[in-house]
DNA sequence: GTGAAAGCGCTAACAC
DNA sequence: GTGTTAGCGCTTTCAC
């Protein structure tokens, strides 16, 4: 790769000169400017962005700290930040935490070393007091961090009350909730929620509360035992899309069919929800749009170097769909 | 961020030793080192590593530039790569290209310019003259490139092959082939390991192959085809996973049943292929080790400065599930 | 064993 | 308008 030395060489100028044209500050005469933009096309020559970063401190690039890439909820998100980053001049570094605490902190360390501008972060372990002494823009998503971050998360009570109550309005009579991790926020207003609209139903009891991880192995487990149980189920609110495509299946396995059956309804939004047979109905997160305001989010702050933070909260919407299309109460 | 210079001056000694303690390089005394990992401690120091790079070029870093992060098999082979990476000390910059190949282009120039040590490419519009220029190490994923890069593949016509033969096995007599898109080599190896089994059977007829993009609305379009011509079609071999779900979607919205009327097999073998109703037969690719095994390839190019390319050609293996089990034929 | 200093490729004062 | 030069934070000869 060519230098900026060799270009001013043959340019017959000073590096200075070389780089008031390529980065378009002070001025130049226009002569000089062509004879230089030939030069560096006839070299090929591009700044290499490691010394750039070394003097500005600067690297173009955000850091996308993420539990698993493998988790579609995950991967749309991902999409929609490497779409405005690209747009934007950036380049994102992804990071596969697996939710473990100590592979996140390695993580935010590399980060920090590889001067990262801004660091976009989804992690249900870390606490705020990890990462209060780094310097470097962060917004999480997914989550609040005490309000010292800036956020983009999505209504997730109100969205577990809209799918439960979409669940009675269907003609459930006895609805179950297979909720998500407790140590994750999302999944305890998912089940505020939940609780908030059944709580007080004369059938409600607490053996339709059941607990899953938010993968699709414990959503098929959490319906099994569900459906085991002297209780006539006629509906299940999963915690998120891909529990609730294990519910299908378990439904499924049992013999017993979705929706006339049991209704089911899951939450996300996840494009594989719309795949499965029968189609999942679900709450949607808009989660592109989630990816692509969290990078502006964490661009502003880079740009602007803005101190004070934002807090997004989006809307989610119900997605009706075959497996709560119950024909005898359709409305 | 403390700098190495702070550590010199709080440690009493000069950077070199510093920077000696920390690449255990040179000797030290024992003495001087304690006393410079206890100040390192103290400062909580860690080295910039963009000043390492510019430095010896090296960035610790690889790109790894996929067509999409929100395809399964994309998103797993990611997980595989990023787990060896950190495993080695690397860091892994993602980029989604869409499959476009500006797209592509910029990313690479990009990844050039950020020295990244090596890059794991998947692409089906780029190439070799137009990476020929790059002398950073690539190593190509599902494709080789004309015998000039490393790459990682697997048995594609094999496969083929091994799909079509089970579906008839099965006791299937009208196999028909969603191909995938034919700039695409996977595609035209399966599709060419299909009519190696087929084409001499008394059936075989032109319509049985109908060609799709590899995604899931394809795979659905193009069994709603199929099966709306007059012959009887009872088998489906899906150029992948994806397509596959959707055929199964399309089977079952026409009121077919899935293997009973129609047998269905996929390729690739990704997680999701074994949560559809019912679960979907494929031909598995280790995904997740192809993964791995781009990552040790390029790794190894990258240490050792490897200058011949290595292929790596994978087995892959039938998985049996529900979506081929028909009854009338088991064995 | 340890330090001084050059240099990686670039930007930004500061001169002229 | 353009050139000179001092860093950015580090590694690595080369002396001592």
């Amino acid at each position: 790769m060519a230098t900026i030395r060799e270009v001013a060489k043959k340019a017959g100028v000073s590096v200075a000169t070389v780089s008031r044209v390529i980065n378009r500050t002070g001025r130049v005469k226009k002569e000089t400017e062509e004879k230089v933009l030939e030069i560096v096309k006839q070299l090929n020559y591009t700044p290499s962005s490691i010394a750039v970063s070394l003097n500005n401190k600067k690297s173009k690039t955000i850091g996308l700290l993420l539990p698993d890439i493998t988790n579609p909820f995950f991967a749309e998100l991902a999409k929609g930040v490497e779409e405005v980053a690209k747009k934007k001049g950036y380049t994102v570094i992804l990071c596969n935490s697996n939710g473990d605490l100590q592979s996140e902190l390695d993580h935010l360390q590399v980060l920090e070393q590889k001067y990262v501008d801004g660091i976009i972060l989804s992690s249900h372990t870390l606490t705020y007091s990890h990462i209060e002494e780094c310097k470097i823009p962060i917004v999480s998503i997914d989550r609040t961090l005490d309000g010292k971050l800036s956020s983009v998360t999505s209504k997730n009570y109100e969205g577990a009350m809209l799918a439960t109550r979409h669940l009675l309005k269907k003609g459930c009579e006895r609805i179950a909730h297979i909720a998500g991790p407790q140590n994750i926020v999302t999944a305890r207003k998912r089940l505020e929620g939940y609780l908030a609209v059944v709580k007080d139903s004369s059938w409600y009891s607490d053996e339709l509360l059941v607990y899953g991880d938010y993968e699709i192995q414990t959503g098929y487990e959490a319906t099994l035992k569900l459906l085991n149980s002297t209780q006539k189920i006629d509906g299940i609110f999963a915690g998120n899309d891909l529990m609730a495509v294990g519910s299908l299946k378990a439904i499924y396995s049992l013999g017993l069919r979705v929706p006339e059956d049991v209704a089911v309804i899951g939450f996300d939004g996840i494009n594989f929800s719309k795949i499965t047979i029968p189609e999942l109905s679900t709450i949607a997160q808009p989660i592109f749009e989630m990816g692509l305001l969290a990078t502006d989010t964490i661009l502003d702050e880079i740009v602007n170097s803005k101190k004070n933070q934002s807090f997004h909260e989006l809307s989610v919407s119900l997605i009706e769909r075959d497996s709560t299309k119950k024909s005898r109460c359709d409305y």
